[in-house]
DNA sequence: TCTGGGGTCCTAGGACCC
DNA sequence: TCTGGGGTCCTAGGACCC
């Protein structure tokens, strides 16, 4: 907790809502929802015109339709969102170069470290200058906490939000967070929230007046002595910018529930490849498969297999998979898929050097195992590891960066469909709702929607006035899908990431 | 038409070692 | 052949966040 409110924490405004708001000037001061449009789909953002309606982050789709029936729907366009964020990245770290990204739209920064604050007005002009910049380059708005630590920098920019800014005085953020609910204290959701209740722990006060003792008995060990630090104001994590990745992964909800194995055994098999795909374009490998599957009634498990070296070989991560598949019993159905690589190592297969010291590694550990070797011995099923990433080292060298390219735009929020689609159906998810597309003659516009081999298309772009509707043929030869424009005249946004 | 996708961190039990 | 404590690794599950 440092004397000086010099953290800074910044969370745009339903940051993807308000992209699409800034991209479509239709839709401006509308009720704007996005996420998946599957039948499974949930929301992801709601601007805050939606959320009058009561619609909000992780509701289920059908349930925001129902609320707010005249809403637009839109599906996320990550690439944009990303050129947005890399944008307003880029003004943070002209203020320091201690800036720790949470998310697409959020971010600590360490104001002290960067020389630009070292008191409360000097703090203050820093973040109140940030949001001009950050509306004159992106036309978004963004809201801005200042206090002497992350847990309070996070609290005050959720009290400004929409569009504001709140500096926590140091000295003050007892009597501030005092009488507010636990659930303000970031990491104190629902399950823990309730679990505090029924120990008549209600407020913050509440926290302090129950002593760390009695918190770690109901909380266990970290979580109970984190909450009881937080809530006397006591938080002295450091700014971190960069912060390696821990695990990769991917899944998948499907439209209708698996019931064929053999189905159920390629997409494990397809998701595997496209996590391996994920893993190199990062520049990993890693040593932990997880399969996860969630069945028909939402019931989840995970089953994992440690291999005995890390691996970026698609065909190793492939059959591993499927081995963890074979100790799941899918009867019922099956909703979700998912595989992922944890255990990360810092380098890939083209990393001949490391990947050398690596199998020496690997065979010191088999010797060690017989005589004085240390921990754990190999895990069941790992012993093609070692041998299988020998053989995938040629294969790999070609793949490389681009690799990751391809993950790039698959829109996670949409769930994939049970059946190989039609014609018409490849043709109207060309067409996806709120994508930029261009005509020949009528020229920029985005999809308001598509069905029954039609597409209805609205000709605005974001420096213009609203547009109008027009319905072509899902395969007229002219219209043709775009790149979003730059949300602010002039501005260098827009272009896909 | 109930409930996405990509992450992080923690706990708890068992194996194994010293 | 009874007790024991500490530490690491692995697996599975759960809470939480955006």
């Amino acid at each position: 907790m440092r004397a000086a409110p010099t953290i800074l924490h910044l969370d745009m405004d339903a940051f993807f809502a308000a992209a699409e708001q800034a991209s479509k000037p239709s839709l401006r001061g509308k009720p704007v929802v996005v996420g998946g449009l599957g039948p499974r789909g949930v929301v992801a953002t709601a601007s805050y015109e939606a959320r009058r309606f009561g619609v909000h982050s992780a509701m289920p789709m059908a349930q925001a339709r129902r609320l707010a029936p005249n809403a637009a729907y839109l599906v996320p366009r990550f690439a944009f969102y990303r050129a947005i964020s890399g944008q307003v990245m880029e003004l943070l770290g002209r203020l320091s170069p201690l800036v720790e990204p949470l998310s697409l739209d959020e971010a600590f920064v360490d104001l002290e470290a960067g020389g630009v604050a070292e008191d409360s007005a000097s703090a203050r002009a820093a973040g109140e200058q940030l949001r001009r910049d950050i509306l004159a380059v992106t036309g978004l708005t963004g809201s801005v906490g200042l206090a002497g630590s992350k847990m309070l920098a996070k609290i005050a920019s959720e009290e400004a939000k929409p569009d504001g800014l709140v500096l926590i005085e140091p000295g003050t953020e007892r009597e501030l967070l005092g009488p507010r609910s636990v659930r303000i204290i970031p990491g104190i959701g629902p399950a823990t929230g309730e679990h505090l209740r029924r120990a008549g722990i209600v407020t913050v006060t509440d926290v302090v007046e129950a002593g760390e003792d009695e918190l770690v008995r109901l909380l266990g060990r970290a979580h109970g002595a984190s909450l009881y630090r937080m809530a006397l104001g006591h938080d002295d994590r450091p700014v971190v910018a960069e912060r390696d990745a821990k695990s990769v992964s991917v899944e998948d909800t499907f439209d209708v529930d698996l019931h064929d194995r053999l189905r159920i055994r390629l997409e494990v098999e397809r998701l595997a490849e496209r996590c391996v795909a994920r893993l190199r374009g990062s520049g990993h490998s890693g040593r932990t498969i997880v399969l996860k599957v969630r069945r028909y009634d939402f019931s989840t498990l995970t089953r994992s297999e440690t291999l005995r070296g890390p691996t970026d070989d698609p065909m190793v991560v492939r059959e591993a998979a499927a081995r963890l598949l074979e100790l799941v019993d899918t009867t019922g159905g099956v909703r979700l898929l998912g595989v992922g690589v944890s255990g990360l190592a810092d380098y890939t297969q083209e990393d001949l050097f490391a990947q050398a010291e690596a199998e020496a590694e690997a065979r010191e550990a088999e010797l060690g195992d017989e005589g004085e070797g240390r921990g754990g011995g190999p895990a069941a099923g790992s012993s093609a590891g070692g041998e299988e990433r020998v053989a995938g080292a040629g294969a790999g060298a070609g793949a490389g960066a681009g690799a990751g390219a391809g993950a790039e735009g698959d829109a996670g929020a949409g769930a994939v469909p049970a059946a190989p689609p039609t014609a018409t159906e490849t043709a109207e998810r060309r067409w996806a709702a709120g994508h930029d597309v261009r005509h020949a003659v009528y020229g920029a516009g985005w999809v308001q929607g598509s069905g029954v081999g039609r597409v209805t298309v609205r000709f605005e772009e974001p420096t213009s006035a609203p547009g109008r509707v027009r319905t072509f043929p899902v395969d007229d030869p002219d219209l043709e899908p775009s790149e979003p424009l730059p949300l602010v005249p002039g501005g260098a946004t827009g272009a896909a990431a």
